[in-house]
DNA sequence: TCACCATTTCATCATTTCATAAAATAGCAA
DNA sequence: TTGCTATTTTATGAAATGATGAAATGGTGA
């Protein structure tokens, strides 16, 4: 047993921290709220849809199966991080990507998943790498 | 009051749904863990400490100010995403980047948090973007 | 105006995630 | 072996998140 946490004793030589390359805390936490938005399978999926297009939440919906107020809060989370914009026209309400940037992040990372075989908390890589 | 949700009646012209760029839900949902181990500030504050190269756990802890364990748990969760990559070397654990796409990942989110004035949730923008 | 459809907001519950203490494990040296 | 330092694992409580029913809002057309 160790009497565990805090007083830390590593007295090894450290390159001597040459200042951090700083980043404000605020974007820090901007970058983290992005990716959390999108870290999410049925937000990703209703993203994955608008990739053939604006979509009306009433088509989202059908689409997906789920509950109108279920859709209705994801677009809320995704619209908060400025990943999708909304257009209203007549009683509909229609979804689009935000802009070409999120188009290539999701691309990006949907391609990236569908290669890299990550590998899930229970099959770690055995020990380094 | 509305009899609420579902029994959907929606009859305006969609444009008809030209099958959906079929993504398997396992892409989708290894895209979104990946986004998810991303998606949080302490985790990223880590990765952003990496950039300057491989660390050691006694270092982050140091830099950070946080526990032992806490920052073991963060570890443990970028590595299980495939972010970083560890080596031991006698009794201290390095860990780095996993690769330059991951470099290049936090850069670019980073460049545009700091950028982009990403709205808080309290402060959607007003109507139709 | 009323009635109706589309969508959002609100309140609540269930689940997940996070930080942490305590205990376990691993390497090293006496 | 014992003892010490470095790190990970496990268990747990607290806080954040996600899905959803109910109610509210907004638009349209009679």
């Amino acid at each position: 047993m160790m009497n565990n946490e805090q007083p830390l004793t590593c007295s090894h030589t450290h390159s001597a921290s040459p200042v951090l390359p700083v980043v404000d805390p605020e974007s820090l936490e901007r970058a983290a709220r992005l990716f959390r938005a999108l870290g999410d399978g049925p937000r990703l999926r209703i993203l994955h849809l608008l990739l053939r297009g604006e979509t009306c939440v009433s088509e989202i919906v059908t689409a997906t199966a789920d509950k109108f107020s279920t859709i209705s809060q994801r677009l809320r989370i995704l619209r908060s991080e400025g990943l999708v914009r909304r257009r209203r026209d007549g009683s509909h309400v229609y979804y689009a990507l935000a802009d070409d940037h999120v188009k290539d992040l999701l691309r990006n990372a949907l391609a990236h998943a569908r290669e890299l075989d990550s590998p899930t908390i229970s099959q770690l890589p055995s020990e380094d790498d």
